[in-house]
DNA sequence: CGTATCATGTAAGGGGTTACATGATTCT
DNA sequence: AGAATCATGTAACCCCTTACATGATACG
């Protein structure tokens, strides 16, 4: 269970609820991962099952009690075990390679479109991540230890999402300046700066 | 069905058999995708019966016989409209990531083997990729219709797998200068060619 | 008191992985 | 005949997505 193993890595540095988790995958772990709340419950409760997790209800003045997790030994100790077994490799799927990969069997001018969007997604990611980068790791030569691993797998983020944007740019350029409309009816200005 | 479309897009390039979509996953289409023979078979019945797709039994000489696929009308109006319909941002989940992340919680010398491991494989498939682009695209400002289609989607490989030795290469910098072992106990040398 | 938000869940179905099964053909 | 390969498939299980459900608290 990749995404269990990633729950325990998250409680291993802040032991937390299920909305705070779901909350903290949309921000720092999310670079590589993502998860609804449903799945996390559902974790949760297998992990707790297994004796991996402690649970705490705790009461809050002005909201709904909620149930905070912690790591126990035993998890920590597959946690462990599981960061040392052999990794599978990381498989990369994209529904938007296989549409321009398949672009002479539909729209033309509808794939450019999603491609420009995509681009602009890209973009916004990539400023979000140098942003939380320049933010919280102003002087990474000092990090060292937990610090140091997140702010290495924010880099990997930061490389993975500008691939992505050159990717596409070159891609755009090529359809731009090959079908070179008399009449621009394109939907969107590449030009634009990110959001 | 993400994969039941791409394999819209192969069969309309090319006729094939559930072994031959197999074997053609492996290799240019699977830039980014992937899939087995058992996932394969079990769309191609179930768009059979959809009437997307037309189904001959081919006798060979040599061989068993083989059902060969190739897409009808309705399996042509149907990927035509899938192209134009909006893309969901495509989610990249890295187990690789997730173990660096947590690498304070495990075994440090064990997540360097794997990164090690990982950066291989990856300078394996960026040299792969390169590779083919020079044998089968040696002129791309030539190309024109599915075959630029195919090279620009190639492309998008070699960006990806480019950022992802860049990061690695990163990532196993800093710890090796960090670490600075006095009697290196490595499991393997970075400096080596890929395969 | 009705609405919005917080927090926790259930259920159904799609998609993917792994292990296993079956028949045909070629090679030794 | 036995082993290897080709080609097609079944079944079980895990993971993820989407839609729906429930109760508690705050706001107007």
């Amino acid at each position: 269970m990749p995404l269990g193993h990633a729950l325990l890595v998250a409680l291993s540095e802040q032991p937390s609820s299920g909305v705070d988790l779901a909350k903290r995958f949309d921000k720092s772990i999310g670079y590589f991962w993502n998860a609804t709340h449903q799945q996390i419950y559902k974790l949760l409760g297998q992990m707790e099952a297994k004796g991996w997790l402690d649970c705490t209800e705790v009461a809050q003045s002005d909201r709904p009690t909620k149930k905070v997790y912690s790591v126990t030994a035993a998890g920590a100790a597959e946690l462990h075990e599981w960061l040392s077994a052999p990794t599978p490799p990381d498989l990369y799927r994209s529904v938007l390679a296989t549409k321009l990969r398949g672009a002479t069997f539909g729209d033309r001018q509808a794939i450019l479109g999603e491609a420009e969007n995509a681009l602009a997604d890209y973009r916004a990611r990539l400023a979000h991540f140098e942003f939380l980068a320049k933010r919280d790791y102003p002087e990474p030569e000092a990090l060292t230890g937990l610090e140091l691993d997140q702010y290495l797998v924010l880099r990997g983020g930061i490389l993975m999402q500008t691939a992505l944007v050159d990717w596409l740019t070159e891609y755009l350029d090529v359809y731009d300046t090959a079908t070179d409309l008399p009449t621009s009816d394109r939907t969107s200005d590449r030009t634009e700066d990110p959001a």
